[in-house]
DNA sequence: ATTTGTGTTGAA
DNA sequence: TCAACACAAATG
């Protein structure tokens, strides 16, 4: 708590009774009006101006540039109000957390509104590999659920910012009421969490992620006729998770199967073709995994910015039954 | 059409 | 380093 360092200049909020179109200054460090009502978040470093993203709240806003004070200045950052002292566990797990990942990573989680579930898992993680011998002792596959492919369509790629959820998988994986709208995590290959906005279209009586799939598209450099695959599980807790993978089209080939993750691990993928339904074929896959997929160590990225780079990790991924354990 | 976030400036 | 302001670019 930092009370000495918030503005003073709220008190000038007269002049804004004055000219109605001045916007009503942010009482908090790093957070700036936007004309709709909402905040904006903003941290300076070498004469740059680093964007942290929008937010609906300006106590959200003042939290999200609290990170990013910590993590761009460290533990003794001036902040609106967080503070992680080391002396408490939970609060050196965030610490530890925030200086594994670079600037640019944290900045991009910040950005999507995906920090809080990141540091979910790497809690989980670290948790989870206390007792991780024990289990590798018992037995060990790991088994995620698979859902289904979808075939990455021009429109998925194209001005409209959505991709389309057939009809069926929708309704049965992603159940949702037509006139609501809902947001959905789903972690990559490398442990690397999307967050998209899922509804459903009047317009076109379709299901569709919009926001943040754009992103998504833009950094994974996804085309048309490239596979997204959906896949989820229950982790230890019997909390739902979900992961997407994708997989570019070999150029000339025209339908494929994405090569399972046992053939991912060997440095030459293997695709098979199929002439046939490949929906149909997959129903029934499950993804194994096993200890030698990964090691853990975290590849460092420059800390140089633009954040919109997209990072390499290598995580390792693990569960027992529908169990998902991802191990770093 | 709305929202995001950059260009720019001046103050601290 | 910081926020105010205008407004172009992005995006839903």
């Amino acid at each position: 708590m930092n009370p000495s360092l918030l503005q003073q200049q709220s008190t000038e909020g007269f002049t804004s009774k004055e000219n109605p179109c001045k916007l009503q200054s942010s009482r908090y460090r790093g957070v700036v009006p936007q004309h709709n009502g909402r905040w904006g978040a903003q941290i300076y470093e070498c004469h740059r101006r680093i964007w942290l993203g929008t937010f609906a709240d300006e106590l959200e806003a003042a939290c999200v540039y609290d990170i990013a004070a910590l993590r761009f200045r460290g533990d003794d950052a001036a902040t609106n109000f967080k503070q992680l002292c080391k002396s408490d566990p939970d609060c050196a797990a965030e610490l530890s957390f925030l200086t594994t990942n670079t600037k640019a990573e944290i900045v991009h989680m910040l950005r999507n509104h995906t920090y809080n579930e990141e540091l979910k898992i790497s809690r989980r993680k670290h948790l989870l590999g206390k007792d991780f011998h024990l289990r590798k002792a018992s037995n060990n596959r790991c088994v995620f659920e698979f859902l289904f492919n979808k075939m990455v369509t021009p429109s998925d790629i194209g001005k409209l910012n959505r991709l389309v959820i057939p009809k069926q998988h929708a309704e049965k994986h992603f159940p949702i009421r037509k006139d609501s709208k809902i947001s959905i995590n789903f972690q990559d290959e490398k442990g690397k969490v999307w967050r998209f906005t899922y509804c459903y279209w009047n317009s076109s009586q379709s299901y569709v992620m919009t926001k943040g799939w754009r992103l998504f598209v833009r950094e994974k450099g996804v085309r048309e006729g490239d596979m997204v695959s959906f896949w989820s599980s229950l982790d230890g807790t019997g909390f739902k998770q979900y992961l997407i993978e994708f997989f570019h089209r070999p150029s000339h080939v025209h339908s494929f199967v994405p090569p399972s993750i046992e053939e991912r691990n060997h440095t030459q993928v293997t695709i098979r073709l199929f002439g046939v339904d490949i929906c149909k074929a997959e129903a029934n896959r499950t993804l194994e995994l096993d200890e030698k997929f990964g090691n853990g160590k975290r590849e460092r990225e420059s800390e140089l910015l633009p954040p919109e780079i997209c990072i390499k990790r290598n995580n390792c991924m693990h569960s027992e039954e529908h169990n998902i354990y991802i191990i770093t």
